[in-house]
This record gives C-alpha cells, structure tokens and sequence, in this order.
DNA sequence: GCTGTGCGCTAAGTATACCAAGCACCTGCT
DNA sequence: AGCAGGTGCTTGGTATACTTAGCGCACAGC
C-alpha cells in the first residue's frame, strides 16, 4: 500500500534515505559508489535494504553526499534517540527562524511553503 | 595523522579503549558481553584488535558501558570528519534534507527557494 | 540497421564479522 | 590430591558485508 499517501517520505529504510538523498544530489549510482569508493551494485543493493552497510562503508556515503555522519547514523538507528536532531518535525522551521541570513518576509514565505507540502495532501 | 592529538587521553586502539572501560566498570568480559548481546570470544577479539565491531554492536556494546553512542563511534574513527556541513551555512538545507514529511521534489523546490534567498542576499 | 556508452540490477565469488564449543590457567574449597 | 567455578584465549564454522564480471535496457552517433 502507499508508502507516499501520507504525503511524505516516511523512510522505511535506510536505503531509501540514501536514494533519496542520492537523487537530490544528481548523482548516478556508479558516480556515488565512485565517490564514496564502494562498487556500485553493493549500493545498488544497499539503497534496496538488502545489506545493511557497515559503519565506515555508512561514513564514506555519508561524506560523498555532503551530510554528516551523525545524520547517516541516526537514520541507521545507531544512534541513541537522545540526540533528537532529526526526529523533530519543527526542525526545518527551527532551522530556518534561527538563519542569519534570510530576512523575516523570506523567512516567512519558506515557512509557508514548508507547512504546505506537510499540511496533508 | 595520529590520534594521540586530538588532546586529551588518546587510545591507540578502539580495542583498547573499551577494555579500559570495562575494566572500569568492574566487568568481565562474560558479563560484559552477556549484557551487550555478544559472545565473550569474540569480545576478546574485539579488544585486542583482530577485528572491527560493526556499528550496532559498538551501539550495544556502548550501552552496556553507560557511555554514549557517539562516543563509541568518535573512537572507533567513524565521526571525526566529514564535516560536510558542520560549520557551514547549510543548517536549513540540512534540516529540509533530513526532514521525512518531504518527498524530494518538495525538497528539491524548497532548497531551491532558499538558494534564491541567500545567494543574493 | 549496428555500435558504443550510460543506467540499474543479477550472479557468483571472496573477505570478514560474529558465534558455539572447548582449552589452559588460576583460586578456593573439601 | 582432587573438583567446581572463575578468568581470558583459540579453534572451526556460519552468516553477511562487499567485490568483480556480466546481463538487459535506453539513448546517442555512424
């Protein structure tokens, strides 16, 4: 059954966050498993949930798509829930409020944008 | 380059590091393997460095010791770098990327929203 | 048409993380 | 002298992370 009805991205693997983000950096599989100098069918079976990678394959994906390790891990479930860093929902609004270089109107308008795509489809 | 300057008290070894907290935590090695779900053969590999844990018995086996995750992971090398985004400016663009009620066209259009915002200033 | 190059995926193999059983040693108890 | 129960370590196997070779498909140029 959907797994986009709930309007978003909910990821069910691991994998599926790495493709995600994989694709919004534009990136081939061969590019990234180049990149990040793993082979490209273990990330192709990787990003489909059927291996799951081990810390420092998970590092070098995490460095060659530019996000931090911490991030990468916390996806994974490897991280104690007590850092609380990606799990909040108001962390994109957080995020921009608190940016120094958007002005209040600009602030606004993305927040408005934001709760759109989330405010159920 | 060593770890032995980064300051502080350095561990040549991951292996070493979590027998010194072991031996701290007044276990042994049954016990400590017992509460971590691991065999104590292999904790004794682990401690002497034949082999590498992988991130979720470094998970478990930090747990059992009452240390953090991030800890455990920041000895074992697989947090020191990738500083991908630690001091930069991506603190939103990190927070859209992350954030699981997106899908990534939503992403893709709001990171270019907030690139038209900043870029000109 | 055919050829070359990109894509993601499959198949089969190698390397290694991990486990169950057992060994050698020590210490206390009878 | 035994044996019971503790320590850490070795051996041999299984599960799984990871690689190299190659498949099938789509789109370019000759």
């Amino acid at each position: 059954m959907s797994e986009e009805e709930k309007g978003g991205t909910a990821w069910r693997s691991l994998g599926e966050f790495i493709r995600a983000q994989r694709e919004l950096a534009n990136l081939s599989m061969r590019q990234l498993a180049e990149i990040a100098k793993i082979s490209n069918p273990y990330l192709s079976q990787v990003e489909r949930g059927l291996y799951k990678p081990s810390a420092d394959v998970l590092k070098s994906i995490a460095n060659a798509l530019q996000i931090s390790a911490e991030t990468m891990y916390a996806q994974a479930g490897l991280l104690d829930d007590s850092k609380g860093e990606a799990g909040s929902h108001h962390g994109v609004e957080h995020a921009i409020k608190i940016d120094p270089q958007l002005t209040v109107d600009q602030k606004e308008a993305l927040i408005r944008i934001y709760r759109s795509f989330t405010s159920k489809g």
